[in-house]
DNA sequence: CAGTCCAAAATTTGATCATATTGTGATCAC
DNA sequence: GTGATCACAATATGATCAAATTTTGGACTG
C-alpha cells in the first residue's frame, strides 16, 4: 500500500520481531486492544504496578500508556489515585449514540465516494466473516470484526480528525459492549452492514450515511437497555 | 529562575490547595493553557528536557504530560521521535467545522433548557469583556474570553462527554486561531454571542443551536483563509 | 463475654527523580 | 557525496519518597 511504510520498516530489519516500536507505545497499544475488545471489565481497577509486572515492562511506559488512555477516555481517573475501567450511565450513552450517528455518518458519506469496488469486495468479506462469528456466539471475533468493518470503511473518508473523534469513542463503549454480548449472546446483535454495502455499490452516500446511523443506534440502544435492566 | 511561575498562577483557583495537585497534572494543566491560548507556535518543536528545564519538574511528569496532549490532538508525534504543535491543513478545518458545529450546537441547544437567568447574565458579562478585548485589539484576552464564553455556556448541558469532544477540538485549532488573530488583528474577529445570548433568554434551543453554528463556522473559516493565503 | 469501633501500624500503590542506555541527526574527514 | 564519529535528546529502569488503603490490636459498650 504505503511505499514509505515499507522502507521505514526496511531500516529497521537488523531488530527482526516485527517492530521496534518503543515500549510505552506497545503498552498502549496492547492495552487499547485489550479495553476495545472488551478484556477488561467496566469498573474493574488498572494499577500501574500490577501492569509492570505482567507486561514485565518499567514504571514509566506503563505511566505514559496509562495517561494517553485517560485522555482517550478509555480509563478513568477516580480522584484518589486510582484508574479503573469507565462504567456508563444511559445518559452517557446519549451522548454517544448522538456523538457516534453525528461523526461516523459523516465518514461513511465522505467514504462513499473514494471507495473502489474492490474496497466494497472487502468490507464484505469482513462482513461475512462477521455473520459467522455471530453464529458461532463467538462473542470477542464479533467485537474484534465489527470494528474492522468501521475502521475498514472510515479510512477511505481521508479523514483524520473526524476518524480520530470516532476511534476516542469506541474505546469508551468497548468493554461496556463486550458485557451486553456476555448477556444476551450474539443472536441480537445489530448488523445493518448488509445496507451499507448496498448503498455504498450505488454510490448512494446519503443512504449509506443513514444505514450508518442504524447500525450505531441499534448497537448503542442495546448498551442503553443493559443498563437499565442491570 | 521563573520556573514556578507559570505553575504558580494558578492561585486565581478559589481552591486554596491548588498546590496539592501532582506535578504531572501541574504540567499538563500549565501546557494546555499555552496551547488553548496559542502562547505556542504551530509547528513549533517541543522537547522534554527544555521543558524540565523551564518548568523545573524531573522528566517523568513532563513526559506524562505530553503524552496527554498527544492523545489530545493538541501535540503531534512527528514519527521520529520529536513533538510539536500541530501545523493544520484546510482539511482539518473542514473537518472540525463538520464536528464543532454538530457537537457545540448540540452542547448549546442541551444547554438552554437549564440556564436560570443569572446563568445567562453571567455570559453576558463576559461577552461584555469580550467587546472590551476587541476594541482594545488584546489577542490573548479575546481567546480567553471567548474560551470562557463557550465552556460556561457548555458546562451547563451536563454532557461530559460531549463537552470533552469539544475540548479536544479547541486544543487542536487553538494554535492556529492565535496566528489568525495575529495576522488579521481584533477586529475581524467574529462574535454571535449577542445572538446566542438573545436565543437563551427567550428559551429558543434550535436559534440558539443555529448561532452557535454561525459563531463556529465565521471563526473557523477565518483560519482556513488564512492558510490558504499564507 | 462478645461485638463494635477507633486509632495506628503495615502494606500496597502512586509520584518523582537520577541515571544508564539507546537511538537520531549533524558534523567533519576523506 | 559517502561514511564514521560526536553531541544531544529520548527511552527506560530502579530507587526513593509520599499517600492511601487495609489490617490489626485494644479499649469500650452492651
Amino acid at each position: 500500500m504505503n511505499q514509505l511504510d515499507l522502507i521505514k520498516n526496511k531500516a529497521s530489519s537488523p531488530q527482526a520481531e516485527s517492530g521496534k516500536q518503543p515500549a510505552h507505545e506497545q503498552v498502549y497499544q496492547t492495552l487499547r486492544s485489550q479495553i476495545l475488545f472488551g478484556e477488561l471489565v467496566p469498573g474493574q481497577p488498572v494499577t500501574i504496578q500490577g501492569l509492570t509486572d505482567s507486561l514485565g515492562v518499567g514504571m514509566t511506559p506503563v505511566r505514559e500508556a496509562i495517561r494517553r488512555l485517560i485522555s482517550d477516555g478509555a480509563l478513568v481517573f477516580q480522584g484518589n489515585r486510582r484508574v479503573s475501567v469507565p462504567l456508563l450511565t444511559s445518559d452517557d450513552i446519549e451522548q454517544m449514540i448522538f456523538a457516534r450517528i453525528s461523526i461516523e455518518s459523516e465518514l461513511s458519506r465522505l467514504a462513499t465516494a473514494n471507495l473502489q469496488a474492490d474496497d466494497i469486495d472487502h468490507l464484505e468479506h469482513i462482513d461475512k466473516q462477521l455473520d459467522h462469528m455471530i453464529a458461532d456466539g463467538d462473542v470477542g471475533g464479533y467485537l474484534r470484526l465489527n470494528q474492522a468493518f468501521h475502521e475498514s470503511l472510515y479510512s477511505h473518508a481521508n479523514a483524520a480528525i473526524l476518524s480520530d473523534l470516532a476511534e476516542r469513542l469506541w474505546l469508551r463503549f468497548g468493554p461496556s459492549l463486550r458485557v451486553v454480548c456476555g448477556r444476551f449472546g450474539t443472536q441480537s446483535l445489530p448488523d445493518r452492514h448488509k445496507d451499507i454495502i448496498s448503498a455504498l455499490r450505488n454510490g448512494d452516500a446519503e443512504k449509506a450515511a443513514k444505514a450508518t446511523a442504524q447500525d450505531i443506534e441499534q448497537g448503542m440502544e442495546l448498551i442503553s437497555e443493559s443498563l437499565t435492566s442491570g
